[in-house]
DNA sequence: AAAAGCCCCTGGATGC
DNA sequence: TGCATCCAGGGGCTTT
């Protein structure tokens, strides 16, 4: 579910109210991609700072500790206000109680992991986050830097879209969605890219990041918040999941293609 | 340095 | 209804 779009939703969902929030407790549930890396009680006493993002990752600041909470393939954080009853849920298998409520962090599949960290330099700080490439939003992702990094990439755009060492968030839905808003086809050779392809593709990929943010974060299945409001409309899918269906500028049925055993879908007639 | 494969795990959809 | 198979939003690690 949680590509760039779903993790800062999520966090946009929880900052305000945990900002200043005493953790009290810390209960874990079976085993997660990663161990915490502390004592649950470690985190007793914690006050959260500020919740932040890179890439994929949130960043829970405790100054100086750090959480690290990734939602792998399946993850999805909720937050029980303080006062209202947590009951647990199947896959519940981080559930944190502080003074302003139960963050809770759901993952079926257990892709997903909180990690501690003494501080913001800790090594596994550096290991996690240390070879990942720009932000997509930031000012930082420019059409430059997208070609002079594609340029000795002999791979395909949308492997090195997805390999996230370039430019981070983008996962495998908006990687096919971002292609075509950029006419460019998946199984492009990175380096023959041309320079307005990169300013097409740059663009596109900010268009349909800070698009998906603003709608809530898509996804195929409801997403919904960590307070749990749903209502976010879904938005409409250009070519992902939609194989042999018309192309919605060409009317050309669309085509899935496996690249690194991850599915890829794309117009033959708009994208070259 | 870059690329390709492997692996972690559960659940839903599909097919026999 | 039961069971096997395939597929799924990620990404670190190992090998080439």
């Amino acid at each position: 579910m949680p590509e760039l779009p779903e993790v800062e939703v999520t966090r946009l969902g929880v900052v305000e109210l945990l900002r200043g929030a005493l953790v009290h407790s810390v209960k874990m549930g079976k085993p997660l991609r990663w161990p915490l890396g502390a004592r649950e009680s470690r985190l007793q006493g914690l006050q959260i700072k500020d919740i932040a993002r890179r890439g994929k990752y949130l960043l829970v600041h405790c100054e100086p500790e750090v959480l690290l909470v990734h939602l792998g393939m399946s993850g999805s954080l909720r937050l029980v206000p303080f006062g209202e009853p947590y009951s647990a849920r199947t896959h519940d298998h981080f559930v944190m109680q502080t003074s302003r409520g139960t963050l809770v962090l759901n993952d079926p599949r257990r892709f997903g992991a909180v990690v501690f960290a003494k501080n913001a330099q800790a090594p596994i700080v550096k290991k996690l986050l240390g070879k990942l490439g720009v932000e997509p939003l930031s000012e930082d992702f420019t059409p430059t830097l997208l070609y002079k990094a594609l340029k000795s990439r002999k791979t395909s755009i949308k492997q090195a879209l997805l390999g996230g060492t370039i430019v981070v968030g983008v996962g495998n839905i908006y990687a096919s969605e971002s292609l075509f808003l950029a006419k460019i086809r998946p199984t492009r050779i990175s380096a023959k890219l041309t320079q307005r392809q990169c300013s097409a593709l740059c663009s596109a990929v900010k268009a349909i990041l800070s698009r998906a943010i603003e709608a809530g974060g898509s996804t195929l299945q409801n997403f919904s918040n960590p307070l749990g409001e749903s209502g976010y409309f879904q938005l409409e899918s250009r070519v992902y999941d939609r194989a042999g269906e018309p192309c919605r500028v060409c009317r050309s049925p669309i085509k899935h293609i496996v690249q690194s055993n991850r599915s890829s879908y794309y117009c033959a007639v708009c994208q070259t």
